[in-house]
DNA sequence: GGCGGTTAGACTTCGACGTA
DNA sequence: TACGTCGAAGTCTAACCGCC
């Protein structure tokens, strides 16, 4: 008969190997059968339940993007980590967790991912391990929606499993991509960015809400089939971030032209990180007929204090018809800078009595304004 | 179906200026 | 000098949206 370890020998084993020891390499063997993934290509058991694999890509991106919009100044390419999160459900509260990342860095002319899946609950530890070890503190790290998703959800099981959570510097690729796309599209889905303005078709995916179900029939039955394309879904996921930072890369750079997208919403963007291409963008978008980007640029200009360029612009707009706002803007020029209390009157006159009658609102605002005009216009003389 | 970041619009505060 | 008004800047809030 076995004789029984003694509790401290056995504590002391526990400590010094963990809850799950080292497997040797027939039960590797055993496991991988019983799983059904070593039918699956590349996958291998690092730890019990914690399973990982590696694949390779041309690197689609450049060396760096100095003149990013969406990176941290002179950020390198090398530096930046690709993450997703595959997991039981959409809730980040404490039941959820990642049962699947995948990991995507450049190393040299080469794209890897790194995916790690987790064939039962208790690889979860290894799993946040492994990606501690994978992570590192300098990263950037991008995703999509991962601000609002993945990183709450990573974080919330580092905190469970009694991890120290590190901060992270984080990128959603959301929120750029609603800007460009936003009137575009009729979503900014991942998918929907991937088909329509980035060209990739992926051809049979699993929809996101049928994950989890996916899962958690291969723990109930050992059924791997629906998780191949789990697994391909995740590694489109992070080739498309990779692929999308690089297009917006692009259009912000004015490289790109065949790709539609918002030059307003651009223009804007470009503008508040000072950037002298947002004037041009938003000038050229003003000749197309935007009168908002007119509009923007003007009372950019004006915050400036560069006022003869915010009047050209008030007057320009007014030539291509009568427009509301310029002649206002105008008459608050005359009116405050200039102190010419008649031009002003003049002004607010052709509106009340211009082609569009305004509304109540707008008519009392403008009568109270000419009431205070014919006041400071009397007090003068 | 829960969560939270972003955004746009509403609201508040503040400084400048004119008037009594 | 005190008060009122205006426009600009800052702050707050509600709605939207994407993740599985």
């Amino acid at each position: 008969m076995k004789r029984r370890e003694a509790l401290g020998g056995r504590l002391a084993r526990l400590k010094k190997e963990g809850l799950n020891p080292p497997l040797n390499e027939k039960e590797t063997k055993n496991r991988q059968e019983a799983f059904g993934l070593s039918r699956l290509e590349g996958w291998t058991e690092i730890n019990p339940c914690l399973w990982r694999r590696s694949v390779r890509y041309d690197n689609p991106l450049d060396e760096s993007y100095s003149r990013s919009l969406v990176l941290p100044a002179d950020q390198l390419v090398k530096e930046l980590i690709f993450y997703d999160t595959e997991t039981t459900g959409l809730s980040t509260g404490a039941g959820t967790i990642p049962f699947l990342i995948g990991i995507g860095m450049i190393h040299k002319e080469y794209f890897d991912v790194i995916q790690l899946f987790l064939s039962d609950y208790p690889g979860e530890i290894h799993l946040l391990k492994e990606l501690n070890n994978i992570f590192q503190e300098e990263a950037v790290y991008v995703s999509y929606n991962g601000k609002t998703y993945d990183s709450h959800l990573i974080n919330t099981r580092f905190l469970m499993n009694g991890l120290k959570v590190n901060h992270r510097f984080e990128v959603d690729l959301l929120y750029p991509s609603r800007r460009l796309w936003k009137k575009i599209l009729t979503d900014c889905r991942l998918g929907s960015i991937e088909k329509d303005i980035l060209g990739i078709n992926r051809g049979p995916d699993i929809p996101g809400a049928e994950i989890p179900d996916v899962w958690f029939d291969f723990l109930k039955n050992g059924k791997t089939e629906k998780l191949e394309r789990v697994f391909s879904h995740n590694l489109q996921d992070i080739y498309s971030l990779a692929i999308l930072l690089h297009t917006i890369e692009l259009i912000t750079d004015g490289i790109v032209t065949h790709i539609p997208y918002d030059r307003f919403a651009l223009g804007k963007l470009l503008l508040f990180h000072k950037r002298d291409e947002g004037i041009e963008l938003l000038e050229r978008e003003l000749k197309r007929g935007n009168r908002k980007a007119g509009e923007f640029l003007s009372l950019y200009w004006k915050r400036m204090g560069e006022w003869e360029k915010a009047v050209d612009l008030w007057k320009e707009m007014n030539k291509r018809g009568f427009h509301y706002f310029s002649v206002e803007e105008l008459a608050k020029y005359y009116e405050h800078h200039l102190k010419d209390y008649g031009e002003a009157l003049k002004l607010i006159d052709k509106i009340l009595k211009g082609p569009v009658p305004p509304s109540p609102e707008i008519k009392d605002k403008l009568l109270h304004r000419k009431k205070r005009l014919i006041g400071r216009l009397a007090q003068r003389d």
